[in-house]
DNA sequence: CATGAATGAGTATTCATTCAT
DNA sequence: TATGAATGAATACTCATTCAT
């Protein structure tokens, strides 16, 4: 069985979480899994790797729901829209990875680190990518793809600092409403808002 | 003058960015200060201190903003979008600083987290309520004001970790867009997009 | 073996003896066993844990004393010469000990100290009731008992600071000196000094 | 006026007894007093140096009582009952020195520990003297006087740790006590503590 | 597989003292 | 006389890691 490492990475991921990376200890570790100090390095090679596993360990599940979505097909805003609500899911079940992704990152030696960015920015290439082709075809409205992208990417990732289970919506909703803000703005059509689009310019 | 401690502010607020609040020693920010490790007790209390400063004068700006742009009045929208571009803008201006905080402000005991979360948790409120009188209104879709104020906050802040002055969009830029995306959305109008609203509910 | 948890205790109370607690750093006691200061760290939990331990060894033996001369009973008198008999006894063979403890109690933290100096409070009183019970019978003068204990305490515990296991008394002569002294004072009997107990109303 | 500097002796005095020397900080001190900690260095050499004349003039008055005494004349009973009070005096009149004296003497270096020993030794000496002479004349039951000084000087000297001017006896009161104990001591005349001069050795 | 022992390198912080002003 | 600034040296304690058993 791997279920001893598993543990480990598990206690790991939990208390790198609660405490930081730099604030817990491999003996924080070593009594989370009721083992000793020195027990673990039959495991794992250092507290490092355990970082970098657990950083690296998402951005597979990202990749795969995008394949999953493109595979499926569809218009653009159809996948978009599949790909913020799949976004917002693997956040919500995976908040404890990402939050040591996202925060302890920059404790990873350059090498590692240029990894996990390299994977990061793959994913928003693909995102980009998508909303471009569907600028280009009409179907979505002339923004820069890219920055579109990051405000995606943005509004879904920062659901690590703010998400709890036991809040007042549900991934699904979370999802739903993101749909809805991203796809089709604040507006309410024909409203007087529209000319917002250039504040400052008002009659 | 309070030169000497705002270098030493200055240099700590570089170096957290840079190696991150634990990483940082006492010995680097002196270095960079031209001091001894033991000349910055002069200054200031502690390494906590420093920390809790940096990550307390941040929040100020963005109320400021906030309290600006109410003052201006006009349409929830123009409103809004001010307030997008604002925070925009902050973000840009002290990405320092707001990484550290973003980054770093659990390492801060709970009494002082609790004060940082507080001001985060008034600025939410305020953006929040400005959404809701807006849909209130009419002039604003019915969407759910709590996750559409996240999903805008989630947007500018996200910049803390892609944003550069060298980038290729100058934030006035980015906050143009993200101001399109969030109050007008992606979907082209009249777009076949429309039945993305609810994809996998489509006839 | 408790072997090593021991020879640190034993270098530290030599150690705290010779230099003072304060004066004493574990890079000190670390040597004088033979490990690297960290490595203490695996027998004891602090600097001061060590000086507790060293400091509430000793109050354990007066006490022991004490319980051996009630039990074998005899007179007053005689329960008395012979505590004053263990008392030096036990000062001359935990001298080291009981110097730290003199002198370094003090830097204990407030609620430790209250404990070693409830041990020290429970066996003045235990001393001064002997005395009272003598002076009750009328075996004893009728002297203040509280007085007459703190009198017999100061001069067994005083020899902290003067005796020598080279010098020129050993401590069963020591012991009997006082013994003579404090049972049957300095007076010759029918000597010109009685009226010494008045002075200053001399004829 | 040289008030400034018995300002700082006197705040020192203080500080040393309450928290202990090592304990003590130069900036504690410069408080007291409300000074800068450097300019303090105006009127003290050092910590040290603060410690060593504090140290240094309680042994004056010791020798200056003695003197009084010896000047008076009288018996050697009458004279070492005086002795006594006049010990148990300057105890109670300069308790926060003696503290500092008996418990941090050690901190001093060699050559200035030397001096107070020398002092001390004097002392110790002229009292021994005065039991010798009392005992070669008959006076003095025959007692080793340099056992019978250091019990009369531990007693008296004990003080430092237990009196206080709140409690329940006055110096006075404490000095008749004293003497009444060393001059006449605890047996009643004629009791049945006449064998306890010897236990273990009864018939 | 498991661990008790050991450690080297590091970390924030303290403090008595000096000195230019 | 007084002090703000500066510092060198020290100190207790921590921690990831190694290794013999």
């Amino acid at each position: 069985m791997a279920s001893r490492e598993q543990e480990i990475l598990d206690a790991a991921r939990k208390l790198f979480r609660q405490k930081g990376y730099y604030a817990t200890t491999m003996q924080d570790i070593a009594e989370a899994v009721g083992l000793q100090k020195a027990s673990l390095y039959h495991y794992i090679r250092s507290k490092e790797a355990l970082l970098l596993q657990i950083a690296g360990e998402t951005m597979r599940l990202f990749h795969a729901e995008l394949d999953r979505i493109e595979a499926a097909g569809g218009s653009v805003a159809q996948q978009l829209a599949a790909a913020i609500r799949a976004h917002v899911k693997v956040v919500a079940e995976h908040q404890e990875t990402l939050t040591v992704l996202f925060r302890e990152s920059h404790a990873l030696p350059p090498e590692h680190a240029e990894k996990v960015r390299g994977e990061t920015g793959r994913y928003t290439r693909r995102l980009t990518e998508l909303i471009a082709r569907g600028v280009a075809a009409g179907e979505l409205r002339p923004v820069d793809p890219g920055a579109a992208c990051l405000a995606i990417l943005g509004a879904c990732n920062w659901m690590y600092r703010w998400y709890s289970a036991d809040g007042r919506l549900t991934p699904q909703q979370i999802g739903d409403q993101f749909v809805e803000v991203i796809l089709h703005g604040l507006l309410a059509p024909g409203g007087a808002g529209r000319q917002a689009r250039t504040p400052g310019r008002a009659p």
